[in-house]
DNA sequence: CGGCGGATTGATGAACTTCAACGGTTGTGG
DNA sequence: CCACAACCGTTGAAGTTCATCAATCCGCCG
């Protein structure tokens, strides 16, 4: 959808992104070659198994990157926020895209050209090193999320996943989490069903720990919901 | 252990290690910097919540790296083979070791210096450039675990592990599987408790899928196995 | 020969998924 | 403005899948 374009240096999710740490000069190359968009709550940007033309970094609203499992349910690998990066593994990689992603806002969202930005990351070491740095930030993530998949039970992860829904977009001096997510999506993210994660839920309300009204969550005993998560962060 | 040096030109790896694509003059370099170990079987070479000090690059053998779980169990996360890095996510990240990683043979691997790591690095571009794409894929392919933790049936992952085993270690025209795990290894990679596998292992076994001689395991109906595991690969 | 660790098998119970049904809300076209 | 459909959230009932606990077996080593 139509956009004004937006400049780098100008972002309100400058300071968090890995753009930062390019030159001045650099950054106007960027805005030179990239195209700002908006995007409806629900629309797609990019679908696994398509080919990556350029990189994405999200401005505004929140996206979610999934994959269809073998039944055609989606999992949920994470939520893209204000300054993430979206499609740079496939692009780096040379793959077609193995996840897609949504908004799940109204969102806005530039577009670096392929060719742009690999230019770019060659010219820019800082945002060379940093961007390898993150990477491997993420894969030791995966490793973390692989792990606790494989063995802890989903009352565990769910508690994990609303801790991380927390820590990603609670508000200062709040203890509600700041994204309201459906069921299914909470489910898609934890790696249970709707009805599974319904239930331990509004068990977790019985316990005192969570309160719910409707899509909105408070957390009311953050100790008690990392005890359960059990992790050791 | 004692092992004398192995020149990075002369590895029978080299050709599959990251380090081809480095000049003649940066080779000599790093072997003028670092030592070559020999591993027993069951020796570990670092463990998780240690500081990186340097890269590790197989040589000869097998290594498991894992993570405890939350109740101690270990999850494998995978098995290196020569040519192939270990230990560079967390030396990259800058971050304490988050699994460990055992030698499950006689094993060698050569020990690259931090410093002297992250020089060569930032001296070798065509290096760089190709490990962030190895990086990249890596993330892929975790992701694709995850989704397969999160909602394939033990059995679907089980097929999905000896598929996994048979490509990494499967020999040329051989149906045998390259590699000898004990039952408990063959769990910890797939999720599931040693029981478990066992019993699945002989279920594949009666439905003629692959056969057992103690730890030697063949594959019979390789497109059966895959249908088993439900991967498009 | 006795002991030990890994492999196997059986029994039991807990944790989850799936299928169904139902209430509430929203949005939309008539 | 209403009626109806679609969607989401919730709850109940069954049935499976797996983990766990226990016992036994087997191959190998000292």
């Amino acid at each position: 959808m139509r956009q004004d374009k937006i400049d780098c240096s100008l972002c309100n999710a400058h300071a968090s992104s890995l753009f930062r740490f390019c030159g001045h000069q650099t950054l106007e190359l960027i805005d030179a070659h990239k195209s700002s968009n908006a995007y409806r709550k629900g629309q797609i940007i990019f679908f696994e198994g398509n080919q990556p033309l350029g990189l994405f970094c999200v401005n505004k609203g929140v996206f979610k990157i999934y994959k269809a499992g073998p039944d055609g349910k989606e999992q949920i690998l994470y939520l893209a926020k204000p300054g993430d990066f979206l499609g740079y593994r496939a692009l780096i990689a040379d793959e077609p895209y193995t996840a897609s992603a949504e908004a799940l806002d109204e969102s806005v969202a530039c577009f670096v050209p392929r060719d742009e930005f690999i230019k770019v990351l060659e010219a820019q070491p800082d945002l060379s090193r940093k961007l390898m740095q993150s990477l491997c930030h993420e894969l030791g993530i995966a490793a973390d999320r692989l792990t606790s998949m494989a063995q802890k039970t989903v009352r565990e992860r769910l508690a994990e996943t609303l801790l991380l829904l927390y820590d990603s977009f609670g508000k200062e001096n709040e203890v509600q989490i700041g994204i309201q997510l459906p069921r299914e999506d909470i489910a898609n993210i934890t790696g249970t069903s709707t009805e599974t994660a319904i239930r331990l839920l509004s068990e977790l309300k019985s316990d005192g720990v969570i309160s719910l009204q409707g899509k909105r969550i408070h957390i009311q005993d953050l100790p008690a919901l990392r005890r359960i998560a059990r992790t050791y962060a």
